[in-house]
DNA sequence: CTGAAAGCGCTAACAC
DNA sequence: GTGTTAGCGCTTTCAG
């Protein structure tokens, strides 16, 4: 038996004065209002939030899909996300896309897809999901079924109402402006797998007369997360090969940092020898020596501000589809120099 | 009205059979569970989990307390506990404790007490708890009372079934043995507030004559997860200062690295001017230069048996108390070398 | 193979 | 102020 019903019994009122007495309604008399919590405290009540849930509709829980965790860009996002919900009184599903990151048979591995099907069973009250690149089909059929309100942040499919837009065009635009003004032509860039965030800086380094490759050789087949190793050890293997562009873009900072060590073990001086750009603006772009050229990701607040607009959407409060954006930034710093164009 | 029973009109069918059919359980008419099946299908089918739950009396969630998110040390057995549940269809609330890591009146912010309490109404099905500092006692009553499972990883109440130790003693002997055997008689220890991590490492010192010390100028006093950049900063203080102890042990590899970059631009040379050792065995530590002596805290496997184990005993399979660990060990790199005895 | 009835713990609407 | 009744969506038990 519940322990309502046995704090009714006891107390001989009914169920339903119990329950809302516990609920702190107010207007009851003050000394059964005693009665009734001192029984409660000493029974250890603890309302049950499943039955809440089914007879209020509302689960005060939600869905938060992010991509992966290894890099404090997406970590960070994620604390954020965490802290609003939970003062705000809810609790947050976890949801991360490691389909890749263990080694299993792949068909043994429940899928991005079943998660998020096994979140709407539970009945979230809404999602957010952080992603950089495109959602599988499977994924967004069930997304525009379901009729949670969501909140993306970064990509988002075309017919997204509520997205939170990082905008790094301007970056992007004066991060090959700098590299141009250095004189560069040609830049190698060392990326953990194909990937869309290739495009749109090959299109601004275009613009300016600089030849983007991503040539397999540079890029990492492993899926660990780590990249500084990963990446140090590519680029010890490249250099032993002979093989030193003169301009190389990392597609996160960490990776960026092992290459510096891979430069410093090959006895190149960056950025004499070889110019360095990273991607993150994450605290080890700063304290590693020299310091790295980097565009900065934004990172306090876009948390924060998805949070909001995802309880305003569950609360209802405004039903407008919209766009915030926030601004990546290049952060010029020490590893990147005139071209060496002598080498290749 | 429930898509169930929708089903049950369409098809005549009573309610308790659709349910059934939708369950997936075997021994119906073939033409009957297609109908069934067909417009399930239609209508967008999803089970209520709560309702399932609630009658089923399991949640198929399990919460995970976890300290901080600002190392991938933490990180990474997060990642391995969802994923864990994941595969065995549980879900997983995330619970952290970032009660200082954003500037908000105290008494506004729900602490890890309210937060555990709320998942224990949500009727998880276990809880792992992965902390290194002790928990605040009113958590710990409310432990007490809830008779779920839970499974400790790294510091664990005295009364704790269930604990995967992380057993520190022999890496921090042969930490003391190293340190040592290099002459060294005195450490600084630079923390970013003072903890219990200390005592066992003052501890190993002591036995091999070497005093250590953690004096709050060596103390980081803010609480952004920014490790690097507040020890590089810190760090150039106080040998700005002239206050460059001949040996430093750093609470995290990320610090280390924040201090290996303050002493490039202070001229000091390591390990010939000061002696550097890390903690976490990060990949930072490896792609720094001069590499990082360090205690390696283990990764991999630590988050997977701890799920297991809730495993078990959730579905009660096993219900001996029982403790396994994992070992951290040390690393010796370059950055620890003969005591610059002279200095002080 | 199928169905009826009771109950999981809670909320909401309305009566007294 | 307090009680009654119905129902949220599902599972379980037992009867046919």
């Amino acid at each position: 038996m519940s322990a309502i019903n046995q704090i009714a019994e006891k107390t001989r009122l009914s169920y339903v004065t119990v329950a809302e007495i516990l609920r702190g309604r107010k207007g009851y008399n003050a000394k059964t209002c005693q009665r009734v919590l001192k029984l409660a405290r000493e029974l250890n009540y603890q309302p049950n939030y499943l039955g809440k849930a089914l007879a209020g509709g509302r689960s005060m829980s939600i869905g938060v899909i992010i991509s992966s965790l290894d890099s404090p860009i997406e970590v960070g996002k994620l604390k954020e996300i965490e802290f609003q919900a939970s003062a705000n009184g809810y609790r947050c599903y976890l949801l991360t896309h490691h389909s890749f990151l263990f080694a299993q048979p792949a068909d043994a591995q429940p899928t991005l897809a079943d998660s998020l099907n096994d979140l709407i069973q539970r009945r979230i009250d809404g999602l957010m999901v952080y992603v950089v690149h495109p959602l599988p089909r499977e994924v967004l059929a069930i997304l525009r079924k379901a009729t949670i309100p969501v909140v993306h942040i970064d990509w988002a499919p075309p017919e997204a109402q509520q997205v939170i837009r990082i905008e790094r065009q301007a970056a992007l635009r004066d991060l090959a402006k700098h590299l141009a003004g250095l004189g560069h032509r040609r830049a190698v860039f060392h990326q953990r797998a194909p990937g869309r965030m290739i495009q749109p800086l090959q299109k601004a380094l275009r613009k300016e007369n600089l030849h983007l490759e991503a040539p397999p050789e540079w890029s990492t087949t492993g899926h660990s997360p780590d990249f500084e190793t990963q990446a140090c050890a590519l680029a010890s293997e490249r250099f032993r090969q002979g093989d030193v562009p003169p301009l190389l873009i990392c597609h996160l900072d960490q990776a960026a940092v092992g290459v510096l060590a891979a430069c410093h073990d090959a006895g190149l001086k960056v950025p004499q020898d070889i110019s360095l750009v990273g991607w993150g603006g994450l605290p080890c772009a700063q304290t590693c020596r020299p310091q790295l050229t980097t565009v900065r990701e934004p990172g306090v607040g876009v948390g924060e501000q998805a949070f909001k607009w995802l309880d305003m959407l569950m609360r209802k409060t405004k039903d407008i589809a919209g766009c915030t954006t926030f601004a990546a930034h290049l952060t010029i710093a020490s590893t990147t120099g005139q071209c060496a164009g002598g080498i290749l």
